[in-house]
DNA sequence: CGCCGATTTGATAACCGCTTGCATTAACGT
DNA sequence: ACGTTAATGCAAGCGGTTATCAAATCGGCG
C-alpha cells in the first residue's frame, strides 16, 4: 500500500542519511544498520528500512536493483550506470561519458512516459580477474540478470 | 554453492522450456510453473526454478531482474533492452537500434572482463498513462531501481 | 516551558520468493 | 529389461523485507 510522506525529521532519519553520504560502496541494508548501530544502539533493522525507503522517495538517495542478492543504496542520484562483479558482488560507478549514447525519443513518440534508465554491466573486476587463476569466488557467483 | 551440468533431459524439463517458447511477456516463476502444470499436475515449483535455471546455465533463456517483485524470465536471448511500466507491470521488449549506442571497449582497457550488460527503462507504458486520469495502479507500483 | 495528539520507533512476527535436504522416481547406457 | 545415479516432489528452511502494535518522541500550541 501507499506510504504516506514523512512529517518529522528525526535521528534515526539524519543517521541512516549520514551513514550513506560520500559513500560509493552501494551498500546492503544491513551495512547500513551495522554503521548506524554504532551512532544509535537502539535502532531497529526495520527503522532503516523505513528511512532508506523514505529518503529514496524524497530523491535524496537511489535504491539499486542490481543482482539477486537484493537492494543495494547509492547517495549519487545524478546519472550514472554500474559494474557489478559477479565474482566478489562489488558495484563500481561507471561514468561511460561519449561511450555511451542512449536516445529515448522514439520511446516518448511511442506514447511511453520514460521516468529513468538505468545500464548495468556484468563480468568480472580487474582484482578478480589477477586472482581468477588461484583462488575460489569470493561470494556466491550471481546469476547473471 | 556451485551447480553441477544437467545430465538428463527430462519431460519436466521440455515443458519448462517450451513453455516460454514463443512468450514475450516475461513471466515469473509461479506463471511458468501454472502453465506446466497444466500438462504435468505432478510437478512442483522446485523442479520449475531448477528447470529454469538449468535452461539459464546452458543460454536457453535469460533472466531478468527488472523491480522488486522478483525474477522473471525471457525466451529470447538475443540482445534485446526492457521497458517496465511501473503502474501495472508489464515488462515490453525494446529494440532501440541507432537510438542506443554503448561502447563497452573502454572497460575492457581498465581490465573489466565484461559478460553482459542490460539497459532497463523505467517509466509507464501507453495504455497506463491513458488510463492515468482515472483509475488506480494495477499492481503495487515498484519502487524504481 | 510543558502538554498533548500524531508520528515514528523498536521488537518481533509474518511474509514471500526462492532454495535445499531427503526419500522416491525415472533417464538412459548397457 | 536392469542398474546406476540424476532428477523429482515434498516439505522444511532461508534471507531479505514488511507489517503489527505498544511505547517513545516529535513538535505545535498555549
Amino acid at each position: 500500500m501507499r506510504r504516506a510522506a514523512r512529517k518529522r525529521t528525526t535521528r534515526q532519519l539524519e543517521e541512516v542519511f549520514k551513514a550513506l553520504q560520500g559513500d560509493h560502496t552501494h551498500p546492503f541494508a544491513h551495512e547500513i544498520y551495522r554503521r548506524v548501530h554504532k551512532k544509535l544502539p537502539r535502532i531497529s533493522l526495520a527503522t532503516v528500512y523505513r528511512n532508506l525507503h523514505n529518503l529514496v522517495e524524497e530523491g535524496k538517495i537511489r535504491t539499486l536493483l542490481l543482482d539477486e542478492q537484493g537492494a543495494r543504496f547509492d547517495p549519487e542520484t545524478s546519472q550514472h550506470d554500474h559494474f557489478v562483479c559477479v565474482r566478489c558482488g562489488r558495484v563500481v560507478d561507471l561514468f561511460l561519458r561519449q561511450a555511451r549514447r542512449i536516445d529515448l525519443s522514439p520511446l516518448a513518440k511511442q506514447g511511453y512516459v520514460v521516468t529513468t534508465h538505468n545500464l548495468t554491466v556484468h563480468g568480472t573486476c580487474q582484482a578478480c580477474v589477477a586472482r581468477r587463476r588461484t583462488s575460489k569466488p569470493q561470494r556466491p557467483a550471481a546469476r547473471k540478470a
